[in-house]
DNA sequence: ATGGTAGCCGTGCTA
């Protein structure tokens, strides 16, 4: 089972994208994120007319996140547990059953920006609140795939000038611990276990000003994180650089896992 | 130090 993460910034702007990425690379499964668009918005038809099934959590404008499977979609749950009054849309739940039952978790994760300030406080609230959740689905023995946006660049080596990024939310120490906490609970980065030794990268994100992709001036921020039923079943992983080459590109691009499952 | 780009029921905000 081919499953993929992919930050699309805007739904409506990346159908064409998505929909040439989607028949090339041929996922299973993949998670959006920032589809900016309430439920209603999203095309749905325009996806199930090709044989996907379709599960949204949607908001007006900003992040919003989505399901898209070949096979259909269990016991969906939208929303991070642990804060009743968060209006934010940035995660959502499924178990898809292939050869075994397995449970995926999309994530939006706060940007965070600027540091220090509320939104940074937001940030960290939200991943303490990802680490009590995660310890949950370890606890099911599932294999679970928690993917996503995580927007934490994890090393100095996850980016082309981590010095550009020090004072960053997406770089600064509680960020990157608070991310090494959720990891050491027993998740495996299937991306980085790949090459373990990579001296850089891989990247999942140019920013769209700056030429920040003809200069390869990238960080590593969408990352695929696997329970140790699911690293147990890892065959191969990848990042799907060349989509951010093409035409109306998102500033992301896809990664994606395949499990034997 | 600045500004650069992209998306959205938008002319400011988020990233």
């Amino acid at each position: 089972m081919k499953i993929a993460t992919f930050n699309i910034n805007g739904i409506r702007a990346r159908l064409p994208a998505l929909t040439d990425w989607l028949a090339e690379a041929a996922p299973d499964l993949v998670v959006l994120q920032e589809i900016k668009t309430v439920d209603e918005g999203f095309p749905v038809e325009h996806f199930s007319d090709l044989g996907w099934n379709v599960v949204t959590h949607g908001q007006k404008s900003f992040n919003g996140v989505a399901i898209l499977s070949r096979l259909p979609l269990e016991d969906v749950t939208r929303g991070l547990p642990g804060d009743e009054t968060d209006e934010q849309a940035r995660y959502i739940e499924a178990t898809v059953v292939g050869q075994v039952a397995v449970r995926v978790a999309g994530l939006y994760l706060p940007n965070g920006n600027p540091a220090p300030g509320p939104k940074y406080d937001y940030k960290l609230a939200w991943m303490e609140r990802l680490r009590q959740h995660a310890l949950t689905l370890l606890a099911t023995e599932m294999p679970v795939v928690l993917t996503g946006d995580f927007n934490v660049i994890p090393e100095p080596r996850d980016a082309a000038h981590p010095e550009q990024w020090v004072n960053d939310a997406l770089f600064l120490p509680e960020s990157r611990a608070a991310l090494r906490r959720i990891e050491f609970q027993g998740w495996t980065d299937a991306i980085r276990i790949r090459d373990p030794y990579a001296k850089r990268g891989p990247f999942t994100f140019w920013d769209f000003q700056a030429g920040a992709w003809p200069r390869d001036n990238g960080i590593r921020i969408d990352h695929m994180l696997l329970s140790p039923q699911a690293a147990d079943r890892l065959r191969d992983a990848g990042v799907d650089r060349e989509v951010r080459g093409r035409e109306k590109p998102s500033d992301h691009v896809p990664v994606w896992v395949e499990l034997d499952a």
